[in-house]
DNA sequence: GTGAAAGCGCTAACAA
DNA sequence: TTGTTAGCGCTTTCAC
């Protein structure tokens, strides 16, 4: 059985407060008393009790991160760096899958009135923000990704429409003209898409085109399967893209599959960008043009805002919205001079 | 402010002891008062504290999950199906990450004597069995992919002997017979690499063939990268293998990525087979021939074991070692057949 | 600089 | 069937 301030006080001859004096640092102990407690903790191998320590305190030491699915890579990966930013700051990650579910969502929401958790990082899909906001009580909320959240929540998020607005315009310069658009979720309360939509839309019309409503496949999620099948629902209907905009990479190189399977050229035929610099886009055949946010920073930004949220709770600060950069990074999939080596090297 | 037990009995004029029982269902009340409670309950939106809870009962409700990453698919997938499977079990999963860090691993284990959590499943990567579960005091641990834990804790994980055995011979019935190992980690005390490694030996030497150590190339992480950079310094030192078995997915499609670029033809010059079944290999191209483990099931018995061993700590059932199916799922980089649509609906 | 003790919210042993 | 209360391990106020 593990050993408590109690007994380790009794081994050193001290009372619990000074042990507990010891143990946080928080008081002046004399040298002596210190060096002699210090080496009863080591004897004893003493383990603070998190939840004794929690229920006196308040806190629990953990953060909810809310997210659709692990299963996705892009947010595998923002939660591995999620994960990692709450480490250096002594919080531990509970991780909780919604699913797209607005149920899920809900429970998730209620649940921290269990006060499981100190704050909350939430990378909405299914519930707008005004619900989201009003059913978090007592627990500090940072959104990811969501659209403006009506001042109720700080917020960390790329700018989507400028994004979307930089990946349409880079297929626009390279001298295509009908491009398709992989991602609208009309039917979801989904800010992000229709974010990406409206920066498309907006390099079109700027450079004299008019959106065409046949070359905007909507798609329940956002997986590659998805990807596949709205590709190839729009060639089995005859229409003849000469470039494909995805929302997202993963939906990307699902497209990319299918151009492959129909015998399309990449980026002859048909040039290619994605959404959210997966690490697989780097190393697709060709390698994926995509919007890169800079995940580590997303990560990092949101622990901030949390950790000013919990420790001045009582500070006034209105709800922060945070822009963090991205960059297109250009690869083989929109144009085949960012790709030498395949060319060069290539034998047959 | 919420509200605490002693609330809900003030307003329904009853005991903490009432409530409690109404609560936890744990005994009799009579009708009448349990719906008094229960709209006291309702009305305050009482949620248990679960600090106050588990220092009285000594549980916590979470369970810690660790991995070497997120980051990378296969456990990205792993994660948030064990995730979902504790969620089912009225779990909440703490995931750390230990980045294959044998100080991470150490860590970890020691902060279970913190008892935040209920039980660990553990995926090591650089800490032997022995090891591990020594300094896992106190808590019950599951190991995933280990080897032999040396009956110190339960393990679940797929054959990887017979698994890579069935891998290699894949290739050796389609005529190859330089084939390429790239995963092997002799550095580490990791057990998944060896068998794989073992496996691949036992099948070559079945077709009579010599393991030749000019083929074998280790790799220090298991990133698409290191498959990468593994295929190029074979190339580049004039070897010429006519297949590869990567000992991960992401190994695998590092290489295909390579011999892209130097304009092999996969699977014609070079056939390819990975291991772990990500999503990512379904649609890689040509799409990529791995052996899947069959990872709900993973996860579900992982689980299984966790609640075996937290519910009744009593029994002295020996550690169990648990066998996963997998299977060899044949795609195009190892076999021009089962990939007929890219080569019939090619048009150049 | 150190000790004694209250109390965080909950469960369950003991009483009624 | 329900009420009273001790105590889980810790932090911190109050006293010395």
């Amino acid at each position: 059985m593990s050993s408590r301030l109690k007994d380790v006080a009794a081994l050193a001859g001290v009372s619990v407060r000074t042990v507990s004096n010891v143990v946080s640092g928080s008081a002046a102990v004399a040298e002596e008393t210190r060096a002699r407690v210090q080496a009863a903790l080591d004897e004893l191998g003493y383990r603070p009790n998190l939840a004794a320590r929690n229920l006196r305190g308040g806190r629990t030491g953990l953060i909810g991160l809310a997210i659709p699915e692990l299963y996705s890579p892009y947010f595998g990966e923002l939660a591995g760096l999620i994960v990692e930013a709450a480490q250096q700051r002594s919080w531990t990650v509970v991780i909780d899958q919604t699913f797209g579910s607005p149920e899920a969502e809900r429970r998730l929401l209620r649940g921290t009135g269990g006060r499981l958790v100190d704050g909350l990082i939430i990378s909405p899909w299914a519930l707008g923000p005004q619900e989201l906001t009003a059913r978090a009580r007592n627990v500090p909320v940072v959104l990811l990704g969501e659209r403006h959240p009506l001042g109720l929540a700080d917020r960390v998020a790329i700018d989507n429409v400028t994004a979307a607005d930089e990946a349409t315009a880079h297929l626009l310069r390279a001298g295509r003209t009908r491009i398709a658009a992989i991602g609208p979720q009309p039917q979801l309360d989904n800010g992000t898409a229709h974010q990406r939509l409206a920066g498309h839309h907006r390099a079109l019309r700027r450079a004299g085109l008019t959106p065409d409503p046949a070359l905007e496949v909507p798609v329940g999620s956002l997986h590659r399967r998805d990807g596949a099948e709205a590709l190839a629902s729009l060639l089995d209907a005859g229409v003849r893209p000469d470039a494909v905009f995805a929302f997202t990479d993963e939906l990307a190189l699902g497209a990319l599959h299918v151009a492959h399977e129909r015998g399309l050229r990449v980026p002859d035929d048909l040039a290619l960008v994605g959404f959210d610099g997966i690490e697989d886009a780097r190393y697709s055949h060709p390698p994926l043009t995509t919007v890169v946010p800079d995940k580590r920073q997303i990560a990092e930004r949101a622990l901030q805002c949390l950790a000013d949220r919990i420790y001045s709770p009582a500070s006034k600060v209105p709800p922060l919205d945070i822009v963090i950069p991205h960059r297109l990074e250009v690869r083989g999939s929109s144009s085949p001079a960012a790709h030498p080596t395949v060319a060069a090297a290539r034998k047959d």
